[in-house]
DNA sequence: CTGAAAGCGCTTACAG
DNA sequence: CTGAAAGCGCTTACAG
């Protein structure tokens, strides 16, 4: 009952206009060249039948669908914006997206190969890794890109995780004056927290500046919070490098705590962008990734790929810092 | 090429193992009674061969496609919390979901028809109204399930537009000693915005309290902070009954830059639970909702519809007022 | 326990 | 300009 339908077929179209199943296929696909009249009498029958093709049975006979999948992780980074950009940009190539979210690389290539093979998608965007084994498919029918930008856990790897926003913050913070430095890290398992950190050093040794110390914190604001506490008095930073905005509103809450004015005592700095960080006191200096941008970058190569053109490339960055009042000189 | 593809077929596969290709099939849909030795033979096969079924077939043949849509209007409203919810909902029950993100309640619902009538989903549910007009195809083949909780732009209408909350919030105030409340509202086209108001006023009323003034807002943190701008320094209110969380932080702003102390001089409450809200300062308080519970209830209805089975019903609210430090006794 | 036949609703050559 | 035939890859009765 729930699948039944009695949908009218393009058989039925046929008989009550007076033509074959073969002219009403062909009006569909607008081949022309039918006589006007065969042409009026076939519409007039799809209307009295409210007919709409079998998108199935078309599929089954084309062996095309005229959808792309992006195939994601379990939900652990909301990847809204990001499946925003891909939709867009598949729907300007003329593609539906569907979604599938599967946790696990084993599980995920799996899905994977088996959603190549059914017939039911021509491409297949991945915004995480899945297993090598799936690249052998990739030549065999459908087209499948993987992203590079997340690890399995939809973590930021790749140019995401590049820490070169954080010498850029960290440069000008010197520039201004600054020379006791502070971060407080991203859980260790993500690349993108790895990244930021290594930077941090790196910096802190090429412009020769002093390294207060690196608090093992793992993106709440609770670990911004205990990163200021665990300061001790007589060795306090003039500039904290926060993980993410949220670890910084945590950080500018420890300040208060320890009377530290943000951003006279202190300058912070955030990561992400959040709308709300332009609003609070002090708004935050932070840095903004393109997320709309980088899904668009992947659908835009899946589609490449499914029509066998070159795969584009890109030059803009993909992150750029917002200075805001959490910064300011020394 | 790109749609090409050599996989096998069940055919070769039955070639292979010197059966009938009916059998086959048969293993692969695990019907049992089959000898031993064939159901090896056939394994082997389908092994050698890495043999997946197609879907496409499949579903042309049974009608079945084990897939579920949701159709969304173009992102307005991030509604990865509510996919996040549907999308366990529904593998919960066996079905995998594919979004569809369409703008214009017109377009919407063509599409929607569409989508019903190519056999490739067996329900839908759509996050936003449609055309009545589609009513009437909800019976012939797939479950249709329209949400009832936001409008034709994603705005948030029903339950979710009920105000409710801020008569929680503001009987709490007045309690607590408030007398003077003023209310900045969220943009007027949203039936949310127009809920929190009326129930502002009503409450206002009921509990005999003084309204300073309503603020026509739009959602923006900017409007949080000329709302206080406007302010009479001779009719200052204690309490602020702000749209949402961003609002609650520009009138945070706001009243630092008129010297006014939060929640000394001013309690203000948000909207959202965002996660940042509770390490800013002073810490939001909000209202929460459950976005994900909301994504569940839907599907679960439409689960129940495409399966025959009778509406399940929910008690629980989704909505929950959280305090925090921006509100205390004037 | 297994096979031969028919058909799901379309499109694709091939005739005429 | 239009129709008769075949087939996409599977499953569903029906035999045996």
């Amino acid at each position: 009952m729930p699948t039944a339908g009695k949908r009218a077929t393009i058989v039925e179209v046929a008989r009550l206009a007076g033509v074959s199943h073969q002219t009403v296929s062909r009006y569909l696909r607008f081949e022309g060249g039918l006589k006007p009249d065969t042409m009026e009498r076939v519409e007039t029958a799809i209307r009295q039948l409210d007919y709409r093709p079998n998108l199935v049975a078309r599929s089954m006979r084309t062996r095309r669908t005229g959808r792309l999948a992006i195939v994601i992780p379990a939900m652990a980074f909301s990847p809204a914006r990001m499946l925003a950009g891909a939709s867009a940009a598949a729907a300007e190539s003329g593609y539906m997206i569907e979604v599938v979210s599967v946790g696990g690389i084993q599980e995920r290539t799996e899905r994977l190969l088996e959603l190549a093979d059914s017939g039911q998608v021509e491409g297949i965007l991945s915004l995480a890794p899945v297993l090598p084994s799936s690249e052998r498919r990739a030549a065999e029918g459908v087209a499948v890109v993987v992203s590079t930008d997340f690890d399995d856990s939809m973590r930021s790897i790749g140019e995401l995780a590049d820490g070169a926003p954080v010498a850029e913050l960290m440069t000008r913070l010197a520039e201004w004056g600054h020379r006791r430095f502070y971060h407080v890290a991203g859980a260790p398992e993500f690349a993108s927290a790895r990244g930021r950190r290594q930077t941090y050093a790196d910096t802190i040794e090429r412009l020769g500046l002093d390294n207060v110390g690196v608090f093992d914190g793992d993106w709440s604001g609770e670990s911004g919070v205990e990163a200021i506490r665990r300061l001790s008095p007589d060795n306090l930073p003039t500039a904290v490098i926060a993980a993410n905005d949220v670890v910084a509103a945590g950080v500018i809450r420890g300040a208060s705590e320890r009377g530290l004015d943000v951003p006279g005592d202190l300058s912070v700095t955030g990561w992400d962008n959040q709308t709300i960080g332009q609003f609070i006191q002090p708004s935050l200096t932070t840095v903004d990734i393109d997320l709309e941008g980088l899904g668009r970058r992947g659908m835009c190569r899946l589609v490449a790929a499914v029509r066998g053109e070159a795969a584009p490339s890109w030059a803009a960055a993909m992150t750029s810092v917002i200075w805001r009042e959490s910064t300011a000189a020394p």
